[in-house]
DNA sequence: AGTCTACTTTACGTAAACGTAAGCCTCCTC
DNA sequence: GAGGAGGCTTACGTTTACGTAAAGTAGACT
């Protein structure tokens, strides 16, 4: 099999792109471990072929979604939150869509929040660097005058 | 004592402001728990007037930096390599100097992996919303044709 | 038929970051 | 001088997010 392209199984699973458990684990540095504890947790919910998870776009949209949170600190649970805003975004109840306003209003301060301490750290680094190469330079001027 | 500030405990403590452990703990909305615990990861050291501790300013700021990292989800050892970067920066040895510069650089660019994160992110959020904002318009028309 | 390889389930283990409870000082305040 | 508030240590418990091992299955190659 080399390194072909193993998806599409079926005639009919014409040009519709899926994954194995193994391949999206490569593909994202995970372990299979890892992805179907997210299952577990309600992060993704693949198809099923038998046994076997089959996972489609939709789902690997999803787990890099949830890697990307994780990169930030949330927890999974925060995670699964976002995620069931994203797809099960409400299109009937009035009430439940402003909620869902609010809810998005909230995540976006925490964001934003994020970017603030991001804005800080930096500054703080600035500042190590600064004093690295403040040191650097009396080094030199030491060499030259000896 | 109502709530007139506690700290400078002796008179030749002129104007060294310090504080408590419950005094930082109130601040910075952690529990006196949590503050030990960071010092004996090795994040905190407070000084000590017989058992009870003592908090300087410099405490209090490494605490900050502390919670910062800790919202961003970087792991006490991470934030514990960050502090002492921060000050520790050695100003003798040139070698350890670049060491220093090459880690600030490694920090740097995780930090700016995460505004990318945190970029995508809220393009999503903005693509939930804007989902939110075409049903509830929907519904508004059908009101009105009704 | 036998052996990989990659998938599956079940289940116990583990590191990180605290929570929580017990038991003990010590300094006000009534 | 009896509480109460706040500090301390020691130590076991808990949650989150997986790791790891055992044992079984299913398709592909030799």
């Amino acid at each position: 099999m080399l390194e072909t392209t193993p998806a599409t199984v079926g005639a009919r699973d014409t040009h519709r792109r899926t994954y194995t458990i193994g391949e999206l684990a490569r593909r994202y540095e995970v372990t299979p471990r890892t992805i179907r504890f997210y299952e577990q947790e309600g992060l993704l919910e693949p198809e099923r072929r038998g046994q076997t998870r089959i996972y489609h776009d939709k789902d690997r949209v999803r787990l890099k979604l949830t890697l990307r949170g994780k990169r930030l600190g949330f927890s999974l649970a925060e995670i699964r939150e976002v995620i069931h805003l994203y797809d099960h975004a409400p299109d009937g109840d009035e009430r439940q869509l402003r909620r869902m306003l609010d809810i998005l209003d909230e995540k976006r301060a925490a964001l934003t929040r994020q970017r603030q301490d991001i804005q800080a750290l930096q500054r703080e680094l600035d500042d190590v660097e600064a004093r690295c190469r403040d040191s650097l330079a009396a080094l030199s001027r030491q060499r030259a005058s000896s």
